[in-house]
DNA sequence: CGGCTACTTGAAGGATTTCAACGTAGGTGG
DNA sequence: CCACCTACGTTGAAATCCTTCAAGTAGCCG
């Protein structure tokens, strides 16, 4: 693979081996490259969908919000990740989707997506697989969000993001920059800012991390594992079942 | 449409229209019928996937165990739900599923979902739709379970098992049959059984439901609603987007 | 320097859990 | 037919985790 790869193929690389051909049509697929500023929005929660985003640099959050402004961030979406996946199926968003930093995001029509799967079945299968990772993570965030003590949804969410950095290869060893603020952290964590203060104090005096500002550093993946009881095998970095790589091959 | 008809077409037939040839291939799809007893299991956590299912009677739960035996159940699985849509993209199952009641599904080999996605473009649609929705569903249950207090969450709760069974035309009225016990109510909520007794009982001082026994009478839909800051969106009961029937029809 | 945002810390309060006891209903076996 | 057992739900009291309120600090920027 090319060093130069966008992080998308990277991670569908993890999967399974592209072609050329399919490496250009992802390509192709990713031609229209747009910035989008902090704050701003992909798409909103009740309106029409738009368009289906990859994210190629920085990151996103997708979010609920209760009528009385209490939020919850379902999942944040980092370079690689889909958004509005399944734009095409529905009216309307159920969700929001709002810029966390500047980014960099390839958008195109939903249609698109329904071409893909036409006439490219094996990348039709990756981008499923991609939907179907994106509701094993927020399965494993309801085990965390109703399961989970306070220092367990922390622990369990700084190894999911290393784990998923540096699939896309955007971590640093077991560092990594986390481009949000605790109030964030809160409403991913169904914590309130301050326990979620406390809380990272406590994984720092238990010698679990080290922070400087935004830069976080992992002191001991083992020991925030055993914290936690995370397991990564939800976040599907496994490659596809040999059954389904050889059905695809006599297509 | 039939009265006899499935429990899966009565939900995709809110949807979209069946043409006759698709009730005929769903109806091949859901011909091997088997029984499942209560507590027995679909697949497990860890293990291979192996069949896909279709719920045609009795209910199901989808859960996630941590190493201590917490327990998180994401997802109750009513007639017209499938289980396992993915078996084929996963080697193993990031989650369980297991029988909540004696049951009845069909099931099949993970093949057919590839061979439906290859020749019924609409149906392939309604299941892309139904894994949609389960994301969906999942999304809001994490902002029950980060975001809302204990009341909000079983009226929630509530609310959504009546729309979900109307759907398919298992409630009666405001009621209905809720087939399990308050530990299975509390590991879906994030509560303690004890809480999930005194939450209850709050809901039924409050004249906002009746029970005798596992027999559910939600007697204030709109004051649950309100309780719970409820809104069916995330349901998906709308009609498929114009666009994507013109789509579609033109193949 | 003032004013903003973000983070931290202490103390009090509240929601929920845990522990424990009790009641009821259904099933089983003597 | 009754005694016993188990599963389930309820209720009270104490404990705990987390939130809320409040105040203080640090960094950044105009």
């Amino acid at each position: 693979m090319k060093e130069s790869a966008s992080p998308l193929v990277r991670k569908l690389t993890l999967l399974m081996p592209l072609t050329e051909e399919e490496r250009a049509t992802l390509a192709r697929l990713e031609a229209a490259v747009r910035r989008v500023p902090a704050r701003a929005g992909l798409y909103v929660q009740g309106e029409p969908f738009g368009r289906v985003f990859v994210v190629r640099e920085g990151w996103a959050m997708r979010c609920r919000t209760l009528s009385d402004g209490r939020r919850q961030i379902t999942n944040f979406a980092i370079p690689g990740d889909i958004l509005g996946l399944y734009a095409n199926l529905l009216e309307v968003a159920d969700h929001s989707a709002v810029a966390l930093t500047d980014m960099e995001v390839a958008e195109f029509a939903p249609d698109a997506v329904t071409a893909l799967f036409r006439d490219h079945p094996r990348l039709a299968v990756a981008f499923a697989w991609c939907g179907a990772r994106e509701e094993s993570i927020l399965s494993e965030k309801a085990s965390c969000l109703g399961r989970r003590t306070a220092l367990e949804r922390v622990a369990h969410l700084l190894l999911e993001l290393l784990r998923r950095l540096q699939a896309v290869r955007l971590a640093q060893g077991d560092r990594f920059l986390l481009p949000v603020n605790q109030e964030v952290l809160a409403d991913t964590l169904g914590l309130s800012v301050v326990h979620v203060s406390r809380t990272l104090s406590r994984l720092r005096g238990e010698g679990l991390i080290e922070t400087d500002g935004q830069n976080l550093y992992l002191k001991s993946v083992a020991g925030l594992a055993e914290a936690a009881d995370f397991d990564d095998l939800y976040l599907y970095y496994r490659r596809m079942p040999v059954r389904m790589q050889r059905q695809l091959a006599a297509e």
